[in-house]
RNA sequence: GGGCAAGUGGCGGAAUUGGUAUACGCGCUGGUCUUAGAAACCAGUGCCGCAAGGCUUAAGAGUUCGAGUCUCUUCUUGCCCA
């Protein structure tokens, strides 16, 4: 047998892919989108498997019929890159460049069937400079404001850090303690549309539940009251803010925030100052919160129950009560809320059960469930539902305070002390005022010459960079030297990818109109919330200042992969060590060099500083693309994580070869006599087969379809010495090689031209009305018997006749009575039997 | 602590959505070929049993003619939020 070059065919495939395009002019279109990768150096597993997935659902598109745009681009600023150019002395541009264009060539060695006339990437000027100007159209529509806030501010690296770079309190890379810092920072106002990118969700049907549920979390409605407290023998008031006002005769303290305005009243108490030191050391998460050790100030001011004449209850401030959720301040209910549970163990304070947990003790713990509210006055008696709706009707109608919604989600603060990034295109003026770059003068380009070896923002620090001049009047400006943030470059790429080289415009409307929105995003779990929300919202706010725009979900249908993990190896003295480092022996893993012992961790994520990685270009090299995506595409369902096994890429890589045999053989078969039945019985079967391939591939289960091509392949090779007609089976195997298109494209290409196949675009044609043999089963009392052939749509009392007179059943009916008898067309008859 | 998934052979996993449990692959065992190995091919492979047959989808209960699938309880694992 001949041993297939999968390199040579790949190479010659790949020329072909380059040239044929998945555009059907007469057909639908399907946007299909996979996330695009950060360059970092080189393709990983991950990248295979998201663009294998991508490409197959392209592919399966495409031969359907579809008008395809399948893109491929480059999320290419960010960090990594000013970290690499300090090590290497390379300019990020350089880098990522290069970078390009290794992961480019490596993702053509894959056979994706991408077109790469409508590559971008975000750190070219002809990308940001429309980011620019999206930025500027929002800004003009009141989407973008400038707001001081509280940062993670690492005093070494003189930069902002986010709250993922903070690890125990100190800087990722620094290691310095990380401090709490007052910044001015430029935010979008996703707040503005957090109604709608909730409602919307409900719109989303081509989502995965799990990553809805999480958006509807972060976005985190909840429903409450403001109510003004007084503070005693003034006319000051405090305005709380709280989502259990039905608890309110429970309250026993108020708690502010250490940024409540109040606290100006102790600017010059050491005790205060002390106190706000302490808070600022916990962090601003609301895990860091709930297990943080409460602390209180006692300002020695009390405030007014507002519903219990001459009740005075405490005010502290409190280090779990945060400036920027609601209003800075909160009533403490220790009996049902665990925070304010803490804080009154601590300060003793008193501790009023309004809600009934049906029990006479003392509270261990605060009590959050469900009960009938006690010691309320007028609350007494109502479930906590209308009690609340009583309250806040009763708050409102004496003027104490009102309904509120409150969402948990912040706006998006998109500054960043970087380099690499898109500057923010606006500009400072000497008396004080801030405006956009105009437009005819973007893009506001990044300087080459930068130092980046030098703490803080390299464009601050640049020596002239900064300082413009405002184009209408002239007058001296100082340029933002913030960049954005780089989820900023994802929210809009999937509109750009419709007319990627538009010079006037982001993008082009009928363009757009036509494409989006994606009809198949595909990308990995871990972007179900930033990534998506953010894209969510790009698309709501252009909506709203775009007339010829109208779209308010960018993505119609969502898939996301489970990860790549491998097994991770530690040699004796706890060194992690790459797979191809080790050797399986019978008696375990050893060390190749040393023979030493090697001890086997659980697989997890292929990870670098695991080292239990596999490089995906190596793979190529050695068993080819096809065996590559064959793998991992079999393994596992691609919304589960997969295990990568190189006995498995070898064995993917053996049954291709298997299939290019199969195809000579039938080639080279002599010609048989034919029987009628024979052959149509596998026609049919082939058929059914080719229908499964056909539904699994719609339903994402590619790990089942290839399981389908294993069986395919082993019908082949019982029938091929009966007596089948040449053209019977040549026909077949040129059918079940173009349902392998999707998944091999090289292979199967490479074996229709042998077989002169000339409909190469086109997916066979599934007959349904072939009548067909079904399996059915005779149960005994729900017990399965037998299982006999009968053509498909027989009616009971054949079947019965079946059962009595030949069936390995009938010996279990014997002559006992049969009671009552269970019929389900084409698939069982259930006897009931005594 | 709350929410959501999930638990099927030695392993990855199928199961037309309540109707043949263990498809398909890996691994393993035996055989053919070979000087030997590799490759290839053939046969076997959930458990007990010589067989007939019985048992088996984390554990236990329930609904049903029939449960991997539905309901409840318990246990375990993973993810998200805290």
């Amino acid at each position: 047998m001949e041993r297939v070059n999968f390199h040579l065919i790949e190479k010659k495939w790949q020329n072909e892919f380059a040239k044929k395009k998945l555009y059907n002019k007469k057909g639908k279109k399907f946007y299909c989108l996979e996330m695009f990768p950060y360059p970092s150096g080189k393709i990983h597993m991950g990248h295979v498997r998201n663009y294998t997935i991508g490409d197959v659902i392209a592919r399966y598109k495409f031969l359907k019929g579809f008008n395809v745009l399948h893109p491929m681009g480059w999320d290419a600023f960010g960090l990594p890159a000013e970290n690499a150019s300090k090590l290497n002395n390379l300019h990020p541009a350089e880098w990522t460049l290069q970078n390009i264009n290794t992961m480019r060539k490596q993702l053509k060695m894959l056979g994706l069937s991408i077109d790469w006339d409508q590559e971008i990437s975000t750190c070219d000027e002809n990308y940001y400079k429309h980011q620019q100007e999206l930025f500027i159209d929002f800004f003009n529509n009141g989407l973008v404001s400038r707001k001081e806030t509280y940062v993670n501010w690492d005093p070494i690296e003189n930069t902002v850090l986010a709250n993922e770079q903070v690890i125990n309190g100190r800087g990722w890379r620094s290691n310095a303690l990380v401090e709490r810092k007052k910044l001015s920072q430029w935010f979008f106002n996703i707040t503005k549309f957090a109604d709608s990118l909730l409602k919307d969700l409900t719109n989303l049907d081509g989502w995965p539940e799990k990553v809805k549920l999480m958006q509807k979390n972060w976005i985190g409605k909840s429903f409450g009251c403001e109510i003004d407290f007084k503070i005693s023998d003034t006319k000051e008031k405090i305005k709380i803010f709280t989502t259990r006002p039905d608890t309110i005769f429970g309250a026993s303290f108020i708690a502010l925030s250490s940024d409540h305005p109040l606290s100006k009243r102790f600017l010059n108490s050491k005790s205060f100052d002390l106190f706000k030191k302490e808070t600022n050391k916990t962090g601003t998460t609301e895990e860091a919160l709930a297990n943080a050790e409460k602390i209180g100030f006692d300002t020695k001011l009390f405030a007014d129950h507002p519903f219990i004449a001459n009740k005075k209850i405490p005010i502290y401030f409190a280090n779990f009560v945060l400036m920027d959720y609601g209003t800075g301040a909160i009533f403490g209910c220790p009996a049902h809320d665990q925070r304010d549970f803490e804080f009154a163990k601590k300060y003793n304070l008193e501790i009023i059960k309004v809600v009934s947990d049906g029990k006479e003790n003392d509270l261990k713990e605060a009590y959050t469930g469900d009960g009938k509210i006690i010691n309320s006055s007028f609350l007494n008696g109502l479930d906590i539902v209308k009690a609340k709706e009583k309250i806040i009707n009763e708050i409102e109608n004496n003027n104490f305070g009102k309904r509120e919604t409150l969402y948990r989600l912040k706006d998006w603060g998109i500054s960043r002390q970087r380099y690499w990034g898109c500057p923010i295109p606006m500009i400072y003026l000497e008396d004080g005022s801030v405006v956009p770059v105009e437009k005819s003068e973007l893009p506001v380009l990044l300087p080459k010459n930068v130092d980046l070896t030098s703490k803080g923002n390299p464009l601050e620090t640049h020596p002239n960079w900064k300082k413009t001049v405002h184009k209408s009047t002239g007058r001296k400006a100082i340029r933002e030297t913030d960049t954005l943030d780089t989820f900023v470059d994802s929210s809009w790429y999937f509109l750009r990818f419709c007319s990627p080289t538009k010079k006037s415009a982001p993008f082009d409307n009928d363009k757009v109109k036509y494409w989006m929105p994606v009809d198949q995003y595909i990308g990995g779990i871990e972007h179900a919330i930033l990534h998506l929300l953010y894209s969510r919202f790009f698309t709501k706010s252009i909506n709203t200042i775009n007339k010829n725009f109208s779209l308010s979900e960018p993505f119609k249908n969502l898939f996301t992969q489970g990860m790549v993990c491998h097994e991770s190896y530690k040699d004796e003295d706890g060194n992690w060590l790459y797979p191809d480092q080790v050797e399986k022996t019978p008696s375990g893993f050893i060390k190749k060099n040393d023979k030493k012992k090697v001890v086997v961790g659980p697989a997890e994520s292929m990870s670098k500083s695991k080292k239990n990685t596999v490089d995906p270009e190596l793979m190529i090299k050695q068993y080819g693309a096809d065996s590559v995506r064959w793998f991992i595409l079999s393994d596992s369902p691609p919304e589960k994580d997969i295990q990568w096994s190189d006995a498995g890429v070898i064995s993917s890589n053996k049954f291709l070869q298997k299939i290019w045999n199969l195809k000579d053989i039938i080639i080279n078969r002599k010609e048989k006599k034919i029987n009628k039945t024979t052959e149509e019985q596998f026609n049919h079967q082939i058929n059914e087969v080719i229908s499964k391939i056909d539904k699994s591939i719609d339903e994402f289960k590619f790990n089942v379809s290839i399981a389908l091509f294993y069986e395919t392949f082993n019908l082949f090779n019982k029938n091929i010495n009966e007596d089948l007609s040449n053209k019977c089976l040549k026909d077949s195997i040129t059918k079940i090689i173009k349902l392998m298109i999707p998944f091999t494209p090289h292979l199967a290409h490479e074996c229709l031209e042998v077989l002169k196949c000339k409909t190469t675009e086109k997916w066979p044609v599934i007959k349904n009305n072939l009548i067909e043999n079904v399996k059915f089963a005779i149960q005994i009392n729900g017990k399965t018997r037998d299982v006999i052939s009968v053509k498909k749509g027989i009616t009971e009392n054949e079947i019965h006749k079946m059962v009595l007179n030949n069936s390995k059943a009938s010996k279990f009916i014997d002559n006992k009575k049969i009671f009552k008898t269970i019929y389900v067309k084409d698939k069982i008859i259930n006897y009931i039997i005594k």
